[in-house]
RNA sequence: GCCCCCAUCGUCUAGAGGCCUAGGACGCCACCCUUUCAAGGUGGAGAUCAGGGGUUCGAAUCCCCUUGGGGGCACCA
């Protein structure tokens, strides 16, 4: 059996981490099976849609490294694929040959009830309890009373008729699932009064077209899903087998939402989360190997994904676990790579410094480059390069003086002890300037004079950086140059008498 | 309200009737390493497997009920 599947999100919002878990696991499956990966652009809700959110789908998707074997073209480029076209509303003339099928079936029949009569029905059924359905009032209208209408000037939605059985769907992930078509709210509208098509029905109408085998896709379409084998019988197409996803879920187990989490995969990805991270994570979200290995890369994903593996309870994202996974993958990456990714984060942070007044100077990849070595473990996120190096590049640093003091010393103290450093690492010269020659001296001095190296260390960390937290001192002294360490302890100690 | 799904440490999960005194990971705590921050190493706390009934010689695993949680019920997708 041919395997395609889809991955079908609508351009009305941002790509979200729901929407790329789903993605991921279609293209997982795909490549497991040998099978097509098809993108497809749900773009009916005009309302709603814009390029802007196409190009973010499109460009977050690949950035991923999901890309698909047939679909729209990625920025202007040509799509790809012989079902085509991937968009929807370049589709209207299936769908309106499908609706005429049906139609001339008598499968759909023409509705003419307006929005206030149909809210005014639910409202009836709210208030007695019942369940909320369609009341049928066009389902049998005669040719004279659909003339009276079309003359009254109202415009008709479609209704695609839904009998009584029960539908059985064979879940990939939850097995077998029986629901009543009695549940599913009477007659189902697949085309709004303007022509155009509603999701349940353009959904069945593309999957068809495009040969769709396997529908894997997130729970919150389980209990439409017998609309759907419904609309495929009704076409005289077989049905897809489907595989239903736990939800991902907010820290309260609701469907995760961008009110109560951060949803954007461009977020994400602004705060230097790395793909790789976030696909592996995604993959753990729902899915297990079985092994006790869970670093996967998307091509060792690809060697093991499993749909019989994926768990079927919903899953509360953990942005902790995600931020581990994510220096996991820093941690991995090959030196230049990482050079390239940080270098735009590292940038950004001394940008905005200048906005603010401050002189400095923007780095390049070359500056960063032996740097990489220092920060590649104190990285839990890209965008860390820069409260971890900025320093460097920022023609001053004025820490406040309570910090430049440690906690066991006064001013004065620390006043003597940066201008003996600065007498000590003079003496060592700008030739031997190197992590290996400065450490001893400076030990020296602090037993000269009884103080602990710690907090020697700590007022010279502080004065030529001004931070507390920085990589390891001497190599960070190195990175900063012999003149500027000696400038920069100086202006400190000059600060502290004054 | 109606329909559907789900239920193992705080979180992600392993577990397909005996291997379970329930394993791993994140997070948390302690110690080691250590000039700070990390990373790394070692150890620890943390789940009467939601509760109750069955089935079975034996149940986290199978069945039923209860409870709890979630999702769906639009001329949104």
């Amino acid at each position: 059996m041919t395997v395609r599947v889809r991955f079908a999100p609508s351009p009305t919002g941002p790509l979200h981490i729901g929407g790329a878990r789903t993605a991921l696991f279609n293209y997982l499956f795909a490549r497991r099976e040998g099978g097509t990966f098809i993108l497809r652009l749900e773009d009916t809700d005009v309302a709603r849609s814009t390029i802007e959110y196409e190009h973010d789908v499109l460009e977050n998707l690949h950035w991923l490294g999901i890309d698909w074997d047939e679909g729209p073209g990625l920025a202007g480029q040509p799509g790809r694929g012989s079902f085509g076209p991937y968009r929807q509303m370049e589709r209207l003339d299936r769908y309106n040959a499908a609706i005429e099928r049906l139609m001339s079936e008598d499968k759909a029949y023409p509705c003419y009830c307006t929005p206030d009569e149909l809210s005014a029905d639910r409202e009836v059924q709210q208030a007695a309890n019942q369940p909320v359905r369609y009341v049928g009032r066009c389902a049998s209208l005669s040719a004279d009373d659909r003339r009276a209408h079309e003359s009254a000037g109202r415009r008709p939605a479609v209704r695609f008729r839904i009998g009584q059985e029960t539908i059985v769907i064979d879940d990939l992930v939850r097995g077998r699932v029986e629901i009543d078509t009695s549940a599913l709210g009477g007659d189902l509208v697949i085309a709004r009064s303007d022509g155009s098509p509603l999701y349940h029905f353009s959904v069945v109408v593309d999957d068809i077209d495009m040969r769709i085998s396997h529908v894997i896709r997130g729970e919150e379409h389980l209990s439409n899903t017998p609309k759907h084998v419904l609309l495929f019988g009704a076409l005289g197409a077989d049905v897809p087998a489907f595989a239903h996803l736990p939800l991902i879920l907010n820290p309260d187990r609701t469907k995760m939402s961008k009110r109560k989490s951060q949803t954007a995969v461009t977020d994400y990805r602004a705060q230097g989360f790395v793909h790789e991270a976030l696909v592996n994570y995604f993959a753990l979200l729902g899915w297990s190997s079985g092994t006790e290995e869970e670093i996967f890369s998307l091509d060792e994903l690809a060697e093991r994904f499993d749909l019989s593996r994926v768990q079927s309870a919903g899953a509360v994202f953990d942005r902790e676990r995600l931020e581990w996974l994510n220096g996991q993958w820093i941690r991995r990456l090959p030196e230049e790579e990482l050079v390239d990714r940080a270098l735009p984060f590292l940038q950004a942070e001394i940008e905005s410094a200048r906005a603010a007044g401050v002189h400095a100077r923007i780095p390049t990849a070359d500056d960063l480059r032996p740097l990489i070595p220092m920060v590649r473990e104190r990285i839990p996120t890209l965008d860390a390069v820069g409260s971890m190096l900025d320093y460097l590049f920022l023609d001053d640093v004025r820490p406040d003086l309570q910090l430049l003091t440690p906690k066991r010393w006064d001013e004065a103290t620390t006043c003597q002890a940066l201008s003996e450093a600065r007498e000590v690492i003079a003496q060592v010269g700008e030739v031997s300037f190197e992590a290996d020659e400065l450490e001893g001296p400076l030990r020296l001095l602090a037993e000269r004079h009884g103080w602990k190296a710690g907090d020697l260390f700590m007022a010279i960390r502080v004065a030529a950086t001004g931070r507390t937290a920085t990589p390891p001192l001497f190599d960070t002294l190195v990175a900063l140059g012999y003149q500027r360490t000696l400038d920069r302890l100086g202006r400190a100690a000059a600060r502290l008498t004054g």
